[in-house]
DNA sequence: ATAGATTATGGGTAATTGTGGGTAAGCAAT
DNA sequence: ATTGCTTACCCACAATTACCCATAATCTAT
């Protein structure tokens, strides 16, 4: 059972193939909702992690950023650095999506990976670079993080 | 007869078998809404066990995530946190779910489990894990206990 | 107290999933 | 056109998971 349409969480680990291709959890495919035709846009992350988003999600991004006026340099530089890297890529029979170098060389992928939910969008890690980010982020001053485990009750 | 849908008391003790299912006291099932399909959303506690919480309530959950900016840093650990170790579960014929190694490994579940009612969650413990805990909280300032008693009437 | 139903737990089998590799089709450069 | 390289589409297999049935223990109601 999906939680949701187009909705994903938990983490899971995988490897990187020779070439270049992962897998998507199954679980991942399965709740990704049929008018996305079994396709996603892969693109960079903000963080050192490839994003990968439901196909028709990316349409609504992009719908988004046309509202944004090209008069801010901050604009049109937000733009160029989230669209740039973006692809839409259509999984195989296996269940498989293929990242281009460009994209693996960013996030620093050797062979295995993290694949985590984060809600409406999924992120590929490498695991040493996730853990750092992680030790980084518990440095970090906890009370905005308090703000929000305020707001959204567990 | 159960008191409310979609709320949890009591404790009772179970065993994981060699294949990791548990199987969720069927006062527990009972009381769980229909809408959630027999699913629960199983994740990491805030202390040593696991949080098993009705499909309905974690979307609610899932919801609220979802309004969150991925352009704030803070926002995107925090989601990531939440979500990372959770799943979904539907329980089986014999009302059972499965636990993902590394869920039975952060709780250092064994065999033997106690499995606690948590008004709008469930938990699950290892019973050691809970004792040494509950000891743990008889040795704190009881102040904190105080002020929590004027909020709540039993 | 007894019979019948329900519940907890164990295990067998079929289907799914993750992963590897093969081969043909497209493309670029020579 | 030919060569070399990359991508798309198959097939294969081991391991895991989902689904079904069985049994013993517990509970329920008369």
């Amino acid at each position: 059972m999906t939680i949701n349409q187009d909705t994903f969480t938990g983490e899971y680990s995988y490897s990187i193939d020779a070439k270049g291709r992962v897998n998507i959890p199954a679980k991942f495919r399965q709740s990704l909702a049929p008018e996305n035709d079994q396709t996603f846009v892969i693109t960079r992350g903000i963080d050192l992690c490839i994003w990968v988003y439901p196909l028709t999600a990316w349409q609504i991004i992009e719908d988004d950023l046309k509202d944004l006026s090209a008069i801010s340099g901050i604009n049109r530089s937000f733009i160029r650095n989230t669209v740039r890297y973006a692809s839409s890529v259509a999984f195989d029979k296996q269940g498989r999506i293929m990242l281009s170098t460009n994209l693996l060389d960013y996030a620093q992928l050797k062979k295995d990976v993290l694949i985590i939910g984060m809600v409406n969008k999924i992120e590929i890690w490498d695991p040493n670079v996730l853990a750092k980010v992680d030790k980084q982020n518990l440095e970090m001053d906890s009370s905005e993080y308090d703000e929000l485990a305020d707001k959204i009750i567990l």
